[in-house]
DNA sequence: GAGTGGTCTAGACCACCTT
DNA sequence: AGGTGGTCTAGACCACTCG
């Protein structure tokens, strides 16, 4: 006879039942749980139950389970923090709108960090970000020209960078690299954000790859000082 | 009589042969899987190992499993970067060095954001940041005073900001917000650093909240803008 | 109602660690 | 040798979706 609570798995209390344990306190870093075969008996629910419910823990960089030894509390990696380029700080995500497109053999530092044979033909897009009808950064993509893979006025004003890279080539994109740093405004950036040509700027230049480490397209954003802040967090919560 | 490979899961190589169908383009995005029962009889597996497999691809990002419908690609989330403030864009983790303690009741932006009651007391850290014997970065740390919770000298050396607050915090911290800004260097800042003092600078400002979101401390990190450059990368492999 | 993924069981054997 | 987590089975029932 088994009375079961549909609403909540029981996999998740259990999750829950050491997940608060630990940030309250009860568990510090480094403490041992109880076995697997422990806490099943404590819940009365099977090892592999247990065991899903540890996995929860796992994923959120609670608990590290090493094998032979037993389960232990980790001090959460506060220093790895998540940025979604997609938004702004303030949560809102951006509009885009195209201000130029160009196809041909450009001369720049990304065309040759494409690797792409002499001569071949790349396109320029430029776009400019807005936020509450204001421009809030511009950015720049490199991405090989290819015959038959055209550009849909659509994918160019709503679509993000990866999302661009992965409608326009024919490799799948899988890895995206970026490094932020600071900056100076062009005379060009400078005039379509409406500010003073050389004033600092967030820089932040992404090269998106395929599986075998091919550049699919480099993008590079100038982003306005004050408009433009970029939110990072570490939160990991467990979910289901 | 069974056959077991023991040098790999069979639950592993299911979720590598579907890795690679997918970044190869075999299978595209929104396309559906097999189900898990196809999947197991295929294998000559059990459905809780697909399962295992496919929670693997889960957590990567590569698929999403629907319930009542199946199991679909998803395109990869390269909007989503992971960034690691231990170390700079080369790879390399930073040195600290100590450059000032004060104990009193400042007044400063990030004592009123600490919530503290008024007249109570807070520690205000000063930490220089090196990499290869050369000054990259200056870090102010603001945290409320405990009695009874000495820091340690050795850990404002070597530990980095969200070890320094878990050491002296009764409460545990649970997430760290971010966000990054352009900047300019102080008087005081600029003369570590040895620039010019107003020459900008990348920003970094950390929040750290416990569970109840009470912030334990704030970090401010004033970054040379040539010296110092934040990588980022979307990069999520699977384990195991 | 048929098909799908979600939860859960009560076992089994294995690999690894400690004593 | 005994304890731990890692892998895996062959079922079961549930909740959800769709025709």
């Amino acid at each position: 006879m088994k009375i079961r609570q549909n609403l909540i798995p029981v996999y998740y209390r259990l999750a829950e039942d050491i997940r608060l344990a630990i940030e309250s306190g009860k568990l510090k870093d480094g403490d041992m749980l109880p076995t697997e075969g422990q806490l099943g008996e404590n819940y009365g629910i099977s090892r592999m139950t247990v065991r899903q419910g540890l996995s929860l823990l796992a994923e959120a960089g609670l608990i590290a389970t090493v094998k032979g030894k037993g389960t232990f509390v980790t001090r959460l990696r506060l220093n790895k923090l998540v940025i979604d380029l997609h938004q702004n700080a303030d949560g809102n995500p951006f509009r885009y709108r195209l201000v130029g497109v160009k196809l041909g053999r450009e001369d720049h530092e990304a065309v040759r960090q494409l690797g792409l044979t002499a001569g071949a033909k790349v396109i320029l897009l430029k776009r400019l970000l807005y936020q509450n009808e204001q421009a809030v950064a511009v950015e720049e993509k490199w991405l090989p020209y290819l015959r038959g893979k055209p550009l849909l006025e659509t994918q160019l004003e709503y679509a993000d960078f990866p999302e661009v890279v992965a409608k326009h080539q024919d490799s799948v994109p899988v890895r995206n690299d970026a490094i932020l740093s600071v900056g100076s405004l062009s005379v060009e950036q400078a005039a379509l954000l409406g500010e003073e040509p050389g004033s600092p700027a967030l820089l932040i230049r992404q090269v998106i790859y395929s599986r075998d480490d091919q550049p699919l397209g480099i993008s590079y954003m100038v982003c306005h000082k004050e408009r433009f802040q970029l939110k990072a967090t570490s939160y990991s919560a467990i979910s289901r």
